[in-house]
DNA sequence: CTGTATTCCTATTTGTACAGTAGGATAACT
DNA sequence: AGTTATCCTACTGTACAAATAGGAATACAG
């Protein structure tokens, strides 16, 4: 999530090296590398090897949503998975449950976009300054 | 919370045994024991120990939401447990997040009481009758 | 064409929270 | 007194995210 928050704030054309992702976030760039990996795999970001290569998004981040980024980098977004096997009786109210609670995560994150984010980091910024 | 469920679904009013809801749960009893014991200290149960002994809600199942007994059972219901320790600029956007999710949750939980997953469990039984 | 910077790949370790196990102490009914 | 149940506390297992580690592949710069 960080990662592609930085991507997003250092959009500039340029690619951006983990290195400095892992410096400005304070994460092992080990890491990010494995988180990049996934996102790199979804086609979220376009990759350059060799010297002054790096990382760039591959749409604005108007186009990349929490939930799109979440569902790559963690598994599923359901606090419990809900599995079919066992929709036995006896689950069958609590698979309700998750149910309900998945639709309300997701329409949490679904709504939230890089963008957005990047506008938080801006009212965050003015804050200091006022 | 299949505990609290079987509480209330033998609701009435003689004591319900931890290796009854054990066999109905398929849960172990000594497991079950634990929960119990943190509902018991909520003060969401009665427990009357000795021969025919056992545990019974304290108030109507509709008293009860999930969320408040998820919270007595699971620590906290946010996915992250934000810290205000780590509240730094870095976390400040992500935990904009986890508070718009914490709110969508509890919305959800706060929402459902045991009466309802009672009613859940009836609609169920009428399916396989029909 | 050689050296260096970077991504890429895969295996291993660590931390932690939830689930489950175990053994016995305490209380209360008959 | 003996049995039935709750009560208490400590330990073990397991799954998953977080983190670490070592080296292979690629591409630029001179």
């Amino acid at each position: 999530m960080l990662l592609m928050l930085d991507l997003a704030t250092y959009n500039t054309g340029e690619p951006v090296r983990l290195r400095d992702v892992a410096k400005r976030q304070q994460i092992s760039e080990k890491y990010l590398e494995q988180i990049i990996s996934l996102l790199n795999k979804a086609g979220f970001v376009r990759s350059i090897r060799g010297p002054q290569g790096g990382y760039m998004l591959k749409k604005p981040p108007e186009q990349y949503t929490v939930g799109m980024i979440l569902r790559q980098t963690e598994g599923s977004l359901a606090p419990v998975v809900y599995d079919d096997a066992n929709s036995n009786e006896r689950e069958f109210v609590t698979a309700r449950i998750w149910t309900q609670l998945e639709e309300a995560i997701n329409n949490v994150v679904d709504h939230i976009t890089l963008k957005d984010m990047l506008e938080w980091q801006e009212e965050q910024i003015n804050q200091y300054i006022i």
